[in-house]
DNA sequence: CGAGCCGTTGAGGGGATTCAAGCTCAGTGG
DNA sequence: CCACTGAGCTTGAATCCCCTCAACGGCTCG
Protein backbone atom coordinates (compact mmCIF):
# COMPACT_ATOMS: atom_id res chain seq x y z
CA UNK A 1 0.00 0.00 0.00
CA UNK A 2 0.73 3.24 -0.97
CA UNK A 3 1.88 6.09 1.63
CA UNK A 4 0.55 9.70 0.66
CA UNK A 5 3.88 11.69 0.30
CA UNK A 6 3.36 14.58 -1.13
CA UNK A 7 5.79 16.92 -2.31
CA UNK A 8 6.39 20.54 -1.73
CA UNK A 9 8.16 23.23 -4.07
CA UNK A 10 11.35 23.58 -2.35
CA UNK A 11 12.18 27.21 -1.27
CA UNK A 12 15.30 28.11 -2.65
CA UNK A 13 17.89 30.48 -1.48
CA UNK A 14 21.22 31.00 -1.70
CA UNK A 15 23.17 29.83 1.28
CA UNK A 16 23.95 32.10 3.66
CA UNK A 17 28.31 31.27 3.09
CA UNK A 18 29.67 27.67 3.16
CA UNK A 19 32.77 29.11 4.81
CA UNK A 20 30.96 29.73 7.79
CA UNK A 21 28.50 26.74 7.46
CA UNK A 22 28.23 24.96 10.80
CA UNK A 23 28.59 21.41 9.38
CA UNK A 24 31.26 22.35 7.00
CA UNK A 25 33.95 20.43 8.87
CA UNK A 26 32.08 17.67 8.41
CA UNK A 27 30.84 18.37 5.33
CA UNK A 28 31.32 17.51 1.23
CA UNK A 29 33.54 20.24 1.17
CA UNK A 30 34.88 20.30 4.10
CA UNK A 31 38.48 19.79 2.39
CA UNK A 32 38.73 22.92 0.64
CA UNK A 33 40.24 26.00 1.24
CA UNK A 34 38.42 29.02 1.47
CA UNK A 35 39.37 30.35 -1.49
CA UNK A 36 37.59 27.76 -3.46
CA UNK A 37 34.96 27.38 -0.83
CA UNK A 38 34.01 30.58 -2.39
CA UNK A 39 34.33 30.09 -5.65
CA UNK A 40 31.66 26.98 -4.49
CA UNK A 41 29.56 28.78 -2.66
CA UNK A 42 27.53 30.80 -5.44
CA UNK A 43 26.49 27.67 -7.01
CA UNK A 44 24.87 26.27 -4.10
CA UNK A 45 21.35 26.45 -3.11
CA UNK A 46 19.68 26.06 0.16
CA UNK A 47 16.61 23.43 -0.12
CA UNK A 48 13.64 23.85 2.43
CA UNK A 49 11.09 21.18 3.18
CA UNK A 50 8.73 20.27 5.82
CA UNK A 51 8.05 17.36 7.24
CA UNK A 52 6.42 14.23 4.60
CA UNK A 53 7.76 16.21 1.74
CA UNK A 54 9.39 14.32 -0.74
CA UNK A 55 12.95 15.40 -1.87
CA UNK A 56 13.14 13.14 -4.89
CA UNK A 57 11.51 9.82 -6.56
CA UNK A 58 12.98 7.00 -6.70
CA UNK A 59 14.13 5.96 -10.24
CA UNK A 60 14.32 9.77 -11.30
CA UNK A 61 17.50 11.03 -12.95
CA UNK A 62 18.41 14.02 -10.89
CA UNK A 63 21.84 16.46 -11.50
CA UNK A 64 22.20 17.24 -7.52
CA UNK A 65 23.09 15.87 -4.64
CA UNK A 66 22.07 17.19 -1.18
CA UNK A 67 23.64 17.35 2.31
CA UNK A 68 21.65 17.70 5.50
CA UNK A 69 21.78 20.66 6.86
CA UNK A 70 19.46 20.08 9.66
CA UNK A 71 16.53 17.66 10.53
CA UNK A 72 16.19 14.09 9.15
CA UNK A 73 15.44 12.53 5.68
CA UNK A 74 14.48 8.82 4.72
CA UNK A 75 15.26 6.55 2.02
CA UNK A 76 12.71 4.46 1.03
CA UNK A 77 12.03 1.71 -1.65
CA UNK A 78 8.92 -0.58 -2.88
CA UNK A 79 10.20 -4.12 -2.44
CA UNK A 80 9.27 -6.71 -5.38
CA UNK A 81 6.45 -8.03 -2.77
CA UNK A 82 4.89 -4.03 -2.96
CA UNK A 83 5.25 -2.69 0.24
CA UNK A 84 7.09 0.17 0.94
CA UNK A 85 10.03 -0.13 3.60
CA UNK A 86 12.64 2.57 4.88
CA UNK A 87 16.34 1.48 4.15
CA UNK A 88 18.18 4.24 6.02
CA UNK A 89 18.02 7.36 7.70
CA UNK A 90 20.37 10.44 7.47
CA UNK A 91 20.95 12.82 9.41
CA UNK A 92 22.81 16.20 9.71
CA UNK A 93 25.84 16.05 7.29
CA UNK A 94 24.77 13.06 5.59
CA UNK A 95 25.32 13.52 1.82
CA UNK A 96 21.56 12.00 0.05
CA UNK A 97 21.36 11.08 -3.26
CA UNK A 98 25.30 10.86 -3.95
CA UNK A 99 24.38 8.12 -7.61
CA UNK A 100 23.51 11.27 -8.90
CA UNK A 101 27.01 12.04 -9.26
CA UNK A 102 27.54 8.94 -11.52
CA UNK A 103 24.46 9.97 -13.39
CA UNK A 104 22.40 7.00 -12.12
CA UNK A 105 19.00 7.39 -11.20
CA UNK A 106 18.20 7.71 -7.61
CA UNK A 107 17.41 4.14 -5.83
CA UNK A 108 15.19 5.22 -3.71
CA UNK A 109 12.80 7.91 -2.48
CA UNK A 110 13.88 10.79 -0.35
CA UNK A 111 11.57 12.16 1.99
CA UNK A 112 11.73 14.76 4.48
CA UNK A 113 10.83 13.08 8.44
CA UNK A 114 11.08 16.59 9.91
CA UNK A 115 11.11 19.93 8.36
CA UNK A 116 14.39 19.65 7.04
CA UNK A 117 17.39 21.95 5.81
CA UNK A 118 19.73 21.03 2.75
CA UNK A 119 22.34 22.00 0.33
CA UNK A 120 21.58 21.30 -3.08
CA UNK A 121 24.88 20.74 -4.78
CA UNK A 122 24.95 20.68 -8.96
CA UNK A 123 26.81 17.39 -10.43
CA UNK A 124 28.31 19.52 -13.11
CA UNK A 125 29.73 21.87 -9.92
CA UNK A 126 31.97 18.94 -9.07
CA UNK A 127 33.01 18.10 -12.22
CA UNK A 128 34.00 21.98 -12.47
CA UNK A 129 36.34 21.98 -10.15
CA UNK A 130 39.47 20.91 -11.87
CA UNK A 131 42.35 20.52 -10.10
CA UNK A 132 40.34 20.83 -6.82
CA UNK A 133 38.73 17.76 -7.85
CA UNK A 134 41.33 15.34 -5.58
CA UNK A 135 40.60 16.00 -2.07
CA UNK A 136 36.57 16.31 -3.15
CA UNK A 137 36.98 12.76 -4.50
CA UNK A 138 38.44 11.16 -1.43
CA UNK A 139 35.87 12.86 0.75
CA UNK A 140 33.11 11.22 -1.64
CA UNK A 141 34.32 7.67 -1.51
CA UNK A 142 34.88 8.29 2.57
CA UNK A 143 30.96 9.15 2.51
CA UNK A 144 30.10 6.57 0.31
CA UNK A 145 31.91 4.13 2.38
CA UNK A 146 29.77 5.58 5.49
CA UNK A 147 26.87 5.07 3.92
CA UNK A 148 27.52 1.59 2.86
CA UNK A 149 28.57 0.86 7.09
CA UNK A 150 25.51 2.55 7.88
CA UNK A 151 23.32 0.03 5.73
CA UNK A 152 24.87 -3.08 6.80
CA UNK A 153 24.81 -2.35 10.54
CA UNK A 154 21.17 -1.47 10.01
CA UNK A 155 20.94 -4.69 8.35
CA UNK A 156 22.48 -6.96 10.93
CA UNK A 157 20.55 -4.61 13.70
CA UNK A 158 17.34 -4.38 12.34
CA UNK A 159 16.97 -7.35 11.31
CA UNK A 160 16.49 -10.04 14.23
CA UNK A 161 16.14 -10.16 17.45
CA UNK A 162 11.89 -9.52 19.05
CA UNK A 163 9.96 -6.91 18.23
CA UNK A 164 10.62 -5.35 21.92
CA UNK A 165 14.18 -5.86 20.89
CA UNK A 166 14.20 -4.31 17.31
CA UNK A 167 12.09 -1.28 18.65
CA UNK A 168 14.97 -0.57 21.69
CA UNK A 169 17.69 -0.61 18.98
CA UNK A 170 15.48 1.74 16.46
CA UNK A 171 15.21 4.27 19.35
CA UNK A 172 18.70 4.48 20.13
CA UNK A 173 19.40 5.01 16.74
CA UNK A 174 17.48 8.15 17.03
CA UNK A 175 18.52 9.25 19.59
CA UNK A 176 22.22 9.11 18.26
CA UNK A 177 20.37 10.75 14.97
CA UNK A 178 19.41 13.65 16.83
CA UNK A 179 21.24 16.96 18.01
CA UNK A 180 21.75 16.33 21.67
CA UNK A 181 19.07 17.57 23.81
CA UNK A 182 16.84 18.00 21.46
CA UNK A 183 13.60 15.59 21.27
CA UNK A 184 13.89 12.35 18.61
CA UNK A 185 12.06 11.93 15.86
CA UNK A 186 9.44 9.02 16.68
CA UNK A 187 8.23 7.84 13.00
CA UNK A 188 4.61 7.04 12.91
CA UNK A 189 3.88 3.71 14.29
CA UNK A 190 3.20 2.03 10.33
CA UNK A 191 7.03 3.95 9.92
CA UNK A 192 8.26 2.33 12.38
CA UNK A 193 6.91 -0.82 10.72
CA UNK A 194 8.52 0.02 7.60
CA UNK A 195 11.67 0.14 9.35
CA UNK A 196 11.92 -3.10 11.40
CA UNK A 197 9.39 -5.17 9.47
CA UNK A 198 6.55 -5.47 11.84
CA UNK A 199 2.90 -4.48 11.89
CA UNK A 200 1.87 -0.95 13.06
CA UNK A 201 0.17 -2.76 15.59
CA UNK A 202 3.47 -4.33 16.85
CA UNK A 203 4.91 -0.99 16.69
CA UNK A 204 2.16 0.59 19.16
CA UNK A 205 2.21 -2.25 21.56
CA UNK A 206 5.67 -1.89 21.83
CA UNK A 207 6.22 1.56 22.09
CA UNK A 208 3.19 1.70 24.89
CA UNK A 209 5.57 -0.47 26.73
CA UNK A 210 8.38 1.48 26.56
CA UNK A 211 6.31 4.31 27.61
CA UNK A 212 5.23 2.13 30.07
CA UNK A 213 8.37 1.71 31.46
CA UNK A 214 9.79 5.03 31.42
CA UNK A 215 12.27 4.96 28.64
CA UNK A 216 10.36 7.36 26.47
CA UNK A 217 7.79 10.44 26.73
CA UNK A 218 5.86 12.09 24.02
CA UNK A 219 6.87 15.55 23.32
CA UNK A 220 4.27 16.64 20.36
CA UNK A 221 3.44 15.33 17.17
CA UNK A 222 5.94 12.90 16.26
CA UNK A 223 8.44 13.91 18.88
CA UNK A 224 9.38 12.07 21.63
CA UNK A 225 11.86 12.25 25.00
CA UNK A 226 14.59 9.57 25.45
CA UNK A 227 15.42 8.57 28.73
CA UNK A 228 19.17 7.03 27.69
CA UNK A 229 19.77 5.55 30.94
CA UNK A 230 16.58 4.19 31.23
CA UNK A 231 16.76 2.91 27.90
CA UNK A 232 20.34 1.37 28.21
CA UNK A 233 18.82 -0.70 31.30
CA UNK A 234 16.15 -2.47 28.85
CA UNK A 235 18.33 -3.05 26.38
CA UNK A 236 20.58 -4.80 28.66
CA UNK A 237 18.19 -6.51 30.62
CA UNK A 238 16.33 -7.54 26.53
CA UNK A 239 19.72 -8.74 25.81
CA UNK A 240 20.35 -11.29 28.75
CA UNK A 241 16.73 -12.59 28.10
CA UNK B 1 27.59 -18.18 18.82
CA UNK B 2 30.51 -17.73 16.69
CA UNK B 3 30.88 -19.98 13.79
CA UNK B 4 34.11 -21.87 13.52
CA UNK B 5 35.94 -19.82 10.96
CA UNK B 6 39.18 -21.11 9.92
CA UNK B 7 41.87 -19.67 8.10
CA UNK B 8 43.79 -20.75 5.14
CA UNK B 9 46.93 -19.47 4.45
CA UNK B 10 45.88 -17.75 0.84
CA UNK B 11 48.48 -19.78 -1.95
CA UNK B 12 49.78 -16.69 -3.61
CA UNK B 13 50.92 -15.99 -7.38
CA UNK B 14 50.68 -13.32 -9.97
CA UNK B 15 48.24 -13.14 -11.63
CA UNK B 16 48.37 -14.43 -15.18
CA UNK B 17 47.28 -11.14 -16.68
CA UNK B 18 45.55 -8.55 -16.52
CA UNK B 19 45.08 -7.49 -20.08
CA UNK B 20 43.05 -10.98 -20.51
CA UNK B 21 41.27 -10.95 -17.11
CA UNK B 22 38.04 -12.50 -17.49
CA UNK B 23 35.98 -10.00 -15.42
CA UNK B 24 38.55 -7.35 -16.86
CA UNK B 25 35.45 -5.42 -18.48
CA UNK B 26 33.55 -4.85 -14.99
CA UNK B 27 36.62 -5.32 -13.14
CA UNK B 28 38.02 -2.18 -11.33
CA UNK B 29 40.42 -1.63 -13.74
CA UNK B 30 38.77 -1.57 -16.74
CA UNK B 31 38.61 1.83 -17.75
CA UNK B 32 42.45 1.81 -17.90
CA UNK B 33 44.73 1.41 -21.42
CA UNK B 34 46.40 -1.91 -22.00
CA UNK B 35 49.56 -0.25 -21.09
CA UNK B 36 48.84 1.45 -17.55
CA UNK B 37 47.27 -2.06 -16.89
CA UNK B 38 50.71 -3.72 -17.82
CA UNK B 39 52.23 -1.59 -15.70
CA UNK B 40 49.41 -2.41 -12.65
CA UNK B 41 49.52 -5.82 -13.31
CA UNK B 42 52.85 -6.85 -11.55
CA UNK B 43 51.54 -5.87 -8.55
CA UNK B 44 48.44 -7.82 -8.30
CA UNK B 45 48.63 -10.70 -6.15
CA UNK B 46 46.18 -14.04 -7.01
CA UNK B 47 44.78 -15.50 -3.40
CA UNK B 48 42.99 -18.75 -3.66
CA UNK B 49 40.60 -19.88 -0.64
CA UNK B 50 38.85 -22.60 0.07
CA UNK B 51 35.38 -22.73 1.13
CA UNK B 52 34.95 -21.14 5.13
CA UNK B 53 38.09 -19.86 4.75
CA UNK B 54 38.52 -16.46 6.07
CA UNK B 55 39.91 -13.74 3.92
CA UNK B 56 39.65 -10.71 6.79
CA UNK B 57 39.04 -10.09 10.06
CA UNK B 58 36.66 -7.06 10.92
CA UNK B 59 38.13 -4.34 12.57
CA UNK B 60 41.62 -5.59 10.98
CA UNK B 61 43.25 -3.02 8.78
CA UNK B 62 44.12 -4.28 6.14
CA UNK B 63 45.77 -2.38 3.03
CA UNK B 64 44.65 -4.57 -0.06
CA UNK B 65 41.36 -4.70 -1.61
CA UNK B 66 39.86 -7.92 -3.41
CA UNK B 67 38.08 -7.96 -6.24
CA UNK B 68 36.12 -11.23 -6.74
CA UNK B 69 37.14 -13.49 -9.44
CA UNK B 70 35.33 -16.58 -9.12
CA UNK B 71 33.50 -17.87 -6.57
CA UNK B 72 31.56 -16.58 -3.69
CA UNK B 73 32.29 -14.05 -0.34
CA UNK B 74 30.36 -13.27 2.17
CA UNK B 75 30.61 -10.25 4.50
CA UNK B 76 29.45 -11.03 8.28
CA UNK B 77 28.97 -9.52 11.38
CA UNK B 78 28.28 -9.62 15.18
CA UNK B 79 25.09 -7.85 16.16
CA UNK B 80 25.27 -5.84 19.57
CA UNK B 81 22.33 -8.81 21.00
CA UNK B 82 25.66 -10.87 20.13
CA UNK B 83 24.44 -13.11 17.34
CA UNK B 84 26.49 -13.62 14.13
CA UNK B 85 24.65 -12.33 10.92
CA UNK B 86 25.54 -12.03 6.70
CA UNK B 87 24.97 -8.77 5.35
CA UNK B 88 26.22 -8.51 2.40
CA UNK B 89 27.32 -11.40 -0.36
CA UNK B 90 29.87 -10.82 -3.04
CA UNK B 91 30.17 -12.59 -6.21
CA UNK B 92 32.18 -12.45 -9.74
CA UNK B 93 33.90 -8.97 -10.48
CA UNK B 94 32.34 -7.32 -6.77
CA UNK B 95 35.24 -4.93 -4.58
CA UNK B 96 35.53 -6.57 -1.11
CA UNK B 97 36.78 -4.48 1.34
CA UNK B 98 37.32 -1.44 -0.09
CA UNK B 99 37.33 0.44 2.90
CA UNK B 100 41.24 -0.17 3.49
CA UNK B 101 41.49 2.33 0.31
CA UNK B 102 40.60 4.75 3.17
CA UNK B 103 43.27 3.52 5.59
CA UNK B 104 40.20 2.37 7.77
CA UNK B 105 39.39 -0.90 9.46
CA UNK B 106 37.37 -3.60 7.33
CA UNK B 107 33.84 -3.54 8.63
CA UNK B 108 32.97 -6.85 8.60
CA UNK B 109 34.47 -10.45 8.28
CA UNK B 110 34.53 -11.71 4.72
CA UNK B 111 34.54 -15.35 4.34
CA UNK B 112 34.62 -17.98 1.63
CA UNK B 113 31.33 -19.25 0.65
CA UNK B 114 32.50 -21.62 -1.61
CA UNK B 115 35.90 -22.08 -3.32
CA UNK B 116 37.02 -18.79 -4.13
CA UNK B 117 39.70 -16.61 -6.47
CA UNK B 118 40.62 -13.05 -5.84
CA UNK B 119 42.76 -10.38 -7.08
CA UNK B 120 44.28 -9.29 -4.17
CA UNK B 121 45.39 -5.16 -4.99
CA UNK B 122 47.37 -2.89 -2.59
CA UNK B 123 46.17 0.21 -1.47
CA UNK B 124 49.41 1.87 -2.27
CA UNK B 125 49.31 1.12 -5.92
CA UNK B 126 45.87 3.59 -6.55
CA UNK B 127 47.87 6.11 -4.50
CA UNK B 128 50.66 5.84 -7.22
CA UNK B 129 48.75 6.12 -10.92
CA UNK B 130 49.50 9.48 -10.66
CA UNK B 131 47.74 11.14 -13.64
CA UNK B 132 45.57 8.09 -14.19
CA UNK B 133 44.03 8.02 -10.86
CA UNK B 134 40.94 9.71 -12.29
CA UNK B 135 38.97 7.15 -14.52
CA UNK B 136 39.98 4.55 -11.54
CA UNK B 137 38.38 6.96 -8.95
CA UNK B 138 35.25 7.27 -10.99
CA UNK B 139 35.41 3.40 -11.19
CA UNK B 140 35.44 3.06 -7.88
CA UNK B 141 32.63 5.36 -6.84
CA UNK B 142 30.82 3.36 -9.10
CA UNK B 143 31.70 0.43 -7.17
CA UNK B 144 30.60 2.00 -3.91
CA UNK B 145 27.46 2.97 -5.07
CA UNK B 146 26.19 -0.70 -6.27
CA UNK B 147 27.01 -1.67 -2.94
CA UNK B 148 24.74 0.49 -1.31
CA UNK B 149 22.40 -0.47 -3.44
CA UNK B 150 22.76 -3.57 -2.70
CA UNK B 151 22.68 -3.33 0.53
CA UNK B 152 19.37 -1.38 0.40
CA UNK B 153 17.47 -4.29 -1.66
CA UNK B 154 19.09 -7.00 0.36
CA UNK B 155 17.49 -4.44 3.35
CA UNK B 156 14.30 -4.43 1.93
CA UNK B 157 13.95 -7.52 0.14
CA UNK B 158 15.04 -9.99 3.33
CA UNK B 159 13.45 -7.82 6.07
CA UNK B 160 9.89 -8.18 5.67
CA UNK B 161 7.47 -11.26 4.40
CA UNK B 162 6.71 -14.83 5.77
CA UNK B 163 9.81 -16.82 6.15
CA UNK B 164 8.85 -18.89 3.30
CA UNK B 165 8.87 -15.70 0.71
CA UNK B 166 12.33 -14.96 2.65
CA UNK B 167 13.70 -18.19 1.22
CA UNK B 168 11.98 -17.73 -2.11
CA UNK B 169 13.62 -14.03 -2.38
CA UNK B 170 16.91 -15.89 -0.84
CA UNK B 171 17.41 -18.41 -3.30
CA UNK B 172 16.58 -16.05 -6.35
CA UNK B 173 19.55 -13.60 -5.37
CA UNK B 174 21.53 -16.41 -5.18
CA UNK B 175 20.51 -18.03 -8.80
CA UNK B 176 21.64 -14.16 -10.04
CA UNK B 177 25.19 -14.80 -8.25
CA UNK B 178 25.94 -18.28 -9.50
CA UNK B 179 27.53 -18.16 -13.27
CA UNK B 180 24.78 -19.30 -15.91
CA UNK B 181 23.79 -22.84 -16.01
CA UNK B 182 26.04 -23.22 -12.35
CA UNK B 183 24.57 -25.06 -9.34
CA UNK B 184 23.93 -22.01 -7.14
CA UNK B 185 25.74 -21.82 -3.35
CA UNK B 186 23.44 -23.13 -0.81
CA UNK B 187 23.99 -21.77 2.38
CA UNK B 188 24.20 -23.78 5.56
CA UNK B 189 20.20 -23.71 6.72
CA UNK B 190 22.02 -21.78 10.11
CA UNK B 191 23.82 -19.36 7.66
CA UNK B 192 20.34 -19.10 5.72
CA UNK B 193 19.07 -17.87 9.14
CA UNK B 194 22.06 -15.84 9.59
CA UNK B 195 21.08 -14.08 6.06
CA UNK B 196 16.89 -13.95 6.87
CA UNK B 197 16.62 -13.29 10.33
CA UNK B 198 15.19 -16.87 10.94
CA UNK B 199 15.99 -20.17 12.75
CA UNK B 200 17.83 -22.75 11.25
CA UNK B 201 15.27 -24.97 11.75
CA UNK B 202 12.65 -22.89 9.84
CA UNK B 203 15.06 -22.94 6.98
CA UNK B 204 15.40 -26.07 6.69
CA UNK B 205 11.55 -26.69 6.57
CA UNK B 206 11.55 -24.10 4.22
CA UNK B 207 14.17 -25.44 1.61
CA UNK B 208 12.42 -28.89 2.58
CA UNK B 209 9.32 -27.90 1.18
CA UNK B 210 11.01 -26.02 -1.86
CA UNK B 211 12.40 -29.40 -2.39
CA UNK B 212 8.55 -31.23 -2.40
CA UNK B 213 7.34 -28.49 -4.49
CA UNK B 214 10.26 -28.92 -7.02
CA UNK B 215 11.60 -25.90 -7.21
CA UNK B 216 15.08 -26.89 -5.60
CA UNK B 217 17.52 -30.29 -6.32
CA UNK B 218 20.33 -30.82 -4.01
CA UNK B 219 23.45 -31.38 -6.30
CA UNK B 220 26.21 -31.58 -3.94
CA UNK B 221 27.56 -30.23 -0.20
CA UNK B 222 26.43 -26.79 -0.24
CA UNK B 223 25.32 -27.02 -3.47
CA UNK B 224 21.86 -27.08 -5.62
CA UNK B 225 19.63 -27.02 -8.91
CA UNK B 226 17.17 -24.31 -9.14
CA UNK B 227 14.46 -24.53 -11.27
CA UNK B 228 14.00 -21.27 -12.51
CA UNK B 229 10.53 -21.24 -13.83
CA UNK B 230 9.06 -22.77 -11.07
CA UNK B 231 10.79 -20.79 -8.61
CA UNK B 232 8.97 -17.82 -10.40
CA UNK B 233 5.94 -19.40 -10.24
CA UNK B 234 5.68 -20.03 -6.27
CA UNK B 235 7.06 -16.63 -6.31
CA UNK B 236 4.34 -15.00 -8.00
CA UNK B 237 1.79 -17.11 -6.13
CA UNK B 238 3.30 -16.36 -2.51
CA UNK B 239 3.24 -12.58 -4.06
CA UNK B 240 -0.83 -13.16 -4.56
CA UNK B 241 -0.99 -14.50 -0.84
C1' DC C 1 -20.43 17.86 14.05
C1' DG C 2 -19.16 14.24 11.17
C1' DA C 3 -15.20 12.37 8.64
C1' DG C 4 -10.81 10.64 8.52
C1' DC C 5 -6.29 9.75 10.31
C1' DC C 6 -3.57 7.99 13.93
C1' DG C 7 -2.84 5.47 17.91
C1' DT C 8 -4.30 2.07 21.25
C1' DT C 9 -6.04 -2.14 22.91
C1' DG C 10 -8.40 -6.74 22.81
C1' DA C 11 -9.34 -11.46 21.11
C1' DG C 12 -8.17 -15.11 18.31
C1' DG C 13 -5.50 -17.70 15.14
C1' DG C 14 -1.38 -18.87 12.84
C1' DG C 15 3.31 -18.95 11.90
C1' DA C 16 7.86 -19.06 13.92
C1' DT C 17 10.56 -20.53 17.78
C1' DT C 18 11.87 -23.78 21.18
C1' DC C 19 12.99 -28.18 22.72
C1' DA C 20 13.79 -32.61 21.39
C1' DA C 21 14.59 -36.83 18.92
C1' DG C 22 16.26 -39.28 15.03
C1' DC C 23 18.51 -39.51 10.59
C1' DT C 24 22.55 -39.57 7.24
C1' DC C 25 27.16 -39.21 6.40
C1' DA C 26 32.22 -38.51 6.93
C1' DG C 27 35.97 -39.21 9.75
C1' DT C 28 38.30 -41.85 13.44
C1' DG C 29 40.20 -45.45 15.87
C1' DG C 30 39.72 -49.96 17.99
C1' DC D 1 35.63 -53.99 9.22
C1' DC D 2 32.59 -51.64 12.01
C1' DA D 3 31.25 -49.33 16.17
C1' DC D 4 31.62 -44.69 17.66
C1' DT D 5 31.32 -39.90 17.28
C1' DG D 6 29.95 -35.41 15.89
C1' DA D 7 28.18 -32.23 12.49
C1' DG D 8 24.47 -31.05 9.67
C1' DC D 9 19.72 -31.75 8.35
C1' DT D 10 15.03 -33.01 9.15
C1' DT D 11 10.86 -33.56 11.55
C1' DG D 12 7.53 -33.50 15.51
C1' DA D 13 5.11 -31.38 19.41
C1' DA D 14 4.26 -27.67 22.37
C1' DT D 15 4.66 -22.95 23.25
C1' DC D 16 4.70 -18.27 22.40
C1' DC D 17 5.11 -14.24 19.87
C1' DC D 18 3.36 -11.66 16.27
C1' DC D 19 -0.21 -10.88 12.87
C1' DT D 20 -4.98 -10.27 11.70
C1' DC D 21 -9.28 -8.41 12.41
C1' DA D 22 -11.83 -5.45 15.00
C1' DA D 23 -13.53 -1.79 17.92
C1' DC D 24 -12.81 2.49 20.08
C1' DG D 25 -10.95 7.16 21.53
C1' DG D 26 -8.48 11.44 20.62
C1' DC D 27 -7.50 14.75 17.47
C1' DT D 28 -7.60 17.84 13.40
C1' DC D 29 -9.96 19.79 9.80
C1' DG D 30 -13.42 20.72 6.60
Amino acid sequence: MLMPTFAIRPAQARAPSCRSCPVRASALFGALDDETLDRVHGRIDTVRLQADALLYDAGATGSHVYTVRSGLVRLERITEAGDRRIVRLAGRGILVGPEALLRQPYGDDAVACTDVELCRIPRALLDDLGPDREPLARALMTRWQAALDDAARWNAEFGSGSSYWRVLQLLRHLVDLAPDGDPIWLPRREQIGMILGMTEETASRMISRLRREGAIEFAGPREARIDPERLEDLRRQAADE
